[in-house]
DNA sequence: GTGTGTGCAAAAGGTTTGCAAGAAA
DNA sequence: TTTCTTGCAAACCTTTTGCACACAC
């Protein structure tokens, strides 16, 4: 559990200023037990919910990629109409359930290391995903 | 290069009904040498610039969806807005170059199988994306 | 003829932008 | 007091929908 000064210095430590819907956002992001997945919408939501109060959506637009860019969230890729954002932001893949529309992170034991053998030539990786899409059995894509 | 007379058979054989817009789609998409990506929108401009005629984007819309559908065309998971398809449909992997917004194939030698050993119990796996981001080494992400 | 497909315009949904007011330094 | 941040509404872009007309069978 972070107190608030925690993030206070973490927001000042990388050039944010530490406002009071930031602090909240964070507070709702890197205080909970468990990594977890949104869209900022979601996360909008959770907000009113948490903390019976509501910041304004272009904040917390504003917020998520401030927070992506400094590296205290990832973004996942998913074939969709929404971007969803992961707390997590170890290296790790994720299961897409299309029935339901949940994302799953992988075990680092579920998967095997991705070998890439060969690199566009004079660019770095920044990244490698793997997006596992499952649904039920009976079910045509 | 496909006759006319290949895609009515190939649109037919699916339950598709050959419409003029459904041939000059596919006169598009598959007479081309190489595989290749693009979005929705991409695609009506391309129409346009190629054949000199607008067929209309809900209908372009449509017949995209109706391909993926038959397996005709993949759809590609990229951190965005928009959605990307990709005419090669076999097993195949992308880099992004985030400095060009570019999606290159990854050859089947650039990468190692992904191998994945636990799945989500009672769901099946429906697809395997590999999505390697790139950039200039200067860039920061 | 019947059912499917097309095209237009309007609507929807997520995200970004401009700008004035407010808060942090 | 200067600079950054917030909040609102409007704008934007991609995608979907409703419906009348046209086409394939």
């Amino acid at each position: 559990m972070n107190l608030n000064a925690d993030f206070v210095e973490k927001l000042r430590s990388s050039g944010l200023r530490p406002t009071k819907q930031r602090l909240k956002i964070c507070d709702v992001l890197f205080n909970s037990e468990k990594t977890f997945h949104f869209t900022v919408n979601d996360l909008s939501k959770i907000i009113i919910e948490k903390l019976n109060e509501k910041i304004s959506l272009a904040t917390v637009y504003n917020t998520v990629h401030a927070f992506k860019k400094k590296g205290y969230l990832k973004e996942i890729s998913i074939n969709s109409d929404k971007s969803y954002f992961d707390t997590n932001t170890s290296i790790h893949h994720h299961f897409y359930d299309e029935d339901t529309n949940q994302l799953i992170d992988c075990d680092k034991d579920d998967i095997e290391n991705v070998n890439i053998k060969k690199n566009v030539t004079g660019k770095k990786i920044n990244s490698i995903e793997v997006l596992i899409k499952v649904a039920k059995d009976n079910q045509n894509q």
